[in-house]
DNA sequence: CAGTTGATTCAACCACGCTTGAAATGTAGG
DNA sequence: CCTACATTTCAAGCGTGGTTGAATCAACTG
């Protein structure tokens, strides 16, 4: 809602950034650096990341609404498992070259 | 090594997090953008990142604080250069598997 | 030197996202 | 059925970071 910010390169701009928001915080970075080393139920995520149970869940509700994580209920657990294209599209939403540039002489 | 949980992913992870906040701006991820294709003045990086001087110079020191911009003055104008190691640092700031840890199946 | 342009700093405002506590959903077991 | 556990949702409260406007610094020009 605030000032659009270029016009070439704010398209895809405003994806990326949007992706690297969700990243960009202490609590989903930690649940994402988890799931790298695969699966886990909701229950093992908060011991290794110490914040209240509801608290975690609002956080993994963003990290679904963007993408980066999928779930399956297993019994009374939900399992949470890191997207396929999760690392690709993080990286990819990084600053990198556009196009030719100049300064101004 | 037998380090107590919670100290390890945090201590790389605050940092890293830090690195990944100041890049998950619409301005800066803008005027990164633009200086991945070489140097440039703010004058320049004005034209392409259409908001005020001053709240461009506010994101500007955000940038040159964490060390993934660097500046010379030439003349009247200031260029803006991405630090060597900025893209580096940045990809290595995204959650990758830390080190051989099982989940409990 | 005065005037102008480029860029930064300062102080104050305000919205947005994170946090918190309590209630709700859903599932398994006695 | 009722309790216990795992997870989510809801409705607030709060703090921080981005935005704004005016003032300041720095360097070139005439």
């Amino acid at each position: 809602m605030g000032a659009p910010v270029g016009t070439d390169t704010a398209g895809q701009g405003a994806a990326a950034v949007s992706l690297l928001q969700v990243v960009a915080d202490p609590v989903r970075w930690a649940v994402l650096a988890r799931l790298t080393g695969g699966p886990s139920c909701v229950c093992n995520l908060q011991e290794h990341v110490p914040v209240p149970a509801n608290l975690l869940s609002y956080h993994l509700k963003l990290l679904r609404e963007a993408g980066l994580v999928t779930t399956s209920r297993r019994g009374r657990w939900i399992d949470y498992a890191l997207a396929d294209d999760a690392l690709d599209r993080l990286h990819a939403a990084l600053p990198a070259m556009p196009a030719a540039e100049r300064v101004r002489p």
